[in-house]
DNA sequence: GAGCTCATTGAATCCTTTG
DNA sequence: TCAAAGGATTCAATGAGCT
């Protein structure tokens, strides 16, 4: 499933030649090399080795106090905002609409990162935190142990609203409560953490597949294609093949591309029915409340009530209700009875039935049973 | 202990003058009025710049109370990073050597904020994750639910080692482990929430005090002075007070200065030596069953069971189950089966292991004592 | 008082389809 | 492209009011 790449051998047009493969090359060259929107997510995992120790060249203290225009110009600052800058650029232009971005770092990089990413358009969905179950102490005693790592996610534009999260899905996985900005997964180690034959680790920053499944699985549907610009030994790619997703990798290091190749060869896909993700009434069909008439399931004349009996109305033939006072939608009248500007008539609006109340709700999706079985 | 200072009367050098005082009036020139290196300490809770487009309801059509205040709202980025550098400039000039600036956040801003400070020279000591216990849920199901905000502590200069930090008085604190970057509290509402005649909060943003006394305990020692260029109700002047430290607070609004004049002079100083026990963790919240998966103590595709084994689930990989019929949590999937409302799948739902069978809750006991290491 | 139900609320960049 | 309509969506605390 997983093969090198030169960008020279790229057409765009052609995705069998650049899907599930590394390209090897400078990050922003190979990006340039694939087509326009074409990938569905990415997850970056930049180098923040600012190195800027003893490359500082920092004005003295009276020089900060002064007001001029260069003395809050760092060097390597700059150079950092410009590679950041470059990568991030290239990644929009291969981004689809409705995809969107992860971008992990630690507080050495990734407030640049984020204003950035702000600079160009990007719009920041969250910024998540990866809270470490065993992070690595802080040796000295002079600061707060650094227990996490900060991750954000963008959608390409301010205006883009279609990007895919998995709401559902990581509300059931989350004892149904909504899924928080803290997530707590332990650091990479053990039989996870790739070693070489001398047993030295593969990548310093190897991040754990754990991570990446959740990213996924939040921000993925089955098929999709995902890139990662910084691919290293691979995580991205293996836990995307896992979970049957597409995946692109950039990397310039032979090494490490030697060891995702057989990372990824390793690794067994899941079964399609464990991949399914639950979905909510979003992804149901629409279904006409006129349909119910046209289909039997509820007759004109028929009255409606809200769950308490405060209220009521009467089916009408053309599939709208009507009070005493008003007639329109089941959603509209259902609004207006209470004083509100909105209203979701399907739960509020109620028949008889055995002697209690049934929501409408449950009209429909008998509605949507026998429309499935018909499509079938 | 706290008065009200316009700026004119402020001479440099006479401390008694602005000590423990809220100087009224713009931020960067309240600061200019103040001698050079003056405070120990500076803690910041500058506008975030919420860029807020229309109205936001609840599932129940309430409206959400948004935080449109006429200072929160900035024309561009531009203009939000022209008024960051401003203050954060004037900030670091009275800001003794050997002192440290703590700044809060949301995703909002705080990359700005973290990249101008870095630009200025401050150097980045750690960036400290404020967990919510009670945060507002995403009403619309389109995001993570946003449940942190985000702290940057900051010494004045890369060669600043002299900053105070109270590492074994934080370590004691934290059931003998380091304190670690990622803190668990409350949201301010109750009794602390200062409200007005009406009933309404004074402020929309006020802080939890327990957040400040876990800043001031850290990084601070007795007697230190305290600035805070965005002072509000005054939280940081009543735990200074209340911890035996010294404060200068910023503000323009009166409503908030007569607050935060009131709110201060009701505290009453803690003795020494109960100073200790304010900084506590705080309990856990609860498992997920998908990090059992994340943790690999559980894989997709392993059937679920209960007890009698009349009934059995399949584990998918975004932490649902799924039976032949339909899917959901662990708890949902528990209830269908079984014709119930409700239902305690981690009790319920049992995995085969050395021929017999064995509650999932197990696992998450195992699970637990992971994330107790890594709690609070 | 104890215990229960119900309403309220918090730094929020919070929709999608059709005509 | 824009306006209108459909209809989907919440967690932990606090506090009031009632039995």
């Amino acid at each position: 499933m997983s093969a090198v790449r030169s960008l020279q051998s790229i057409r765009p047009g052609d995705q069998s030649v650049w899907l599930n493969s590394i390209l090897k090359g400078d990050c922003v060259a190979a990006l340039n090399a694939l087509p326009d929107k074409c990938v569905d997510l990415i997850f970056a995992d930049p180098p923040y080795n600012l190195q800027l120790e003893g490359e500082l060249h920092r004005p003295d203290q009276s020089k900060v106090d002064a007001v001029n225009d260069h003395w809050d110009q760092f060097d390597s600052f700059e150079a950092y905002d410009a590679f950041t800058r470059a990568w991030l650029l290239a990644a929009r232009r291969v981004l689809k609409p409705g995809g969107t971005i992860w971008v992990i770092g630690s507080y050495h990089n990734i407030f640049r990162v984020g204003a950035k990413m702000q600079d160009l358009g990007y719009w920041i969905l969250n910024d998540v935190i990866w809270r470490k179950t065993n992070p690595m102490p802080n040796f000295r005693g002079r600061r707060f142990q650094n227990a996490h790592e900060t991750l954000i996610w963008a959608a390409k534009d301010q205006k883009d609203k279609g990007y895919t999260f998995n709401y559902e899905a990581m509300k059931a996985a989350n004892d149904d409560v909504q899924m928080r900005s803290d997530w707590l997964f332990p650091i990479c180690t053990g039989a996870e953490r790739l070693k070489d034959d001398n047993g030295e680790k593969v990548h310093p920053t190897q991040k754990p597949e754990a991570l990446l499944a959740r990213i996924l699985m939040a921000s993925t549907k089955p098929g999709d294609i995902v890139l990662d610009p910084f691919f290293g030994s691979g995580t991205t790619g293996a836990v995307a093949k896992r979970l049957g997703r597409n995946f692109v990798g950039v990397e310039r290091e032979d090494s490490y591309i030697d060891a995702a190749t057989a990372r990824i060869a390793a690794v067994q896909p899941l079964e399609l029915n464990e991949l399914s993700t639950l979905t909510g009434k979003r992804a149901e069909p629409r279904v006409a409340f006129v349909s119910l008439i046209d289909s039997g399931l509820i007759t004109p004349g028929t009255t409606l009530y809200d769950s308490r009996k405060r209220w009521s109305a009467k089916v009408r033939a053309d599939g709208t209700i009507a009070t005493a006072e008003m007639a329109g939608s089941i959603h509209k009248v259902g609004a207006t009875v209470q004083g509100l500007d909105a209203c979701n008539g399907w739960t509020f609006w109620h028949y008889e039935r055995a002697g209690g109340l049934t929501a409408i709700d449950e009209l429909r999706r008998i509605a949507r049973l026998s429309v499935e079985q018909a499509g079938g």
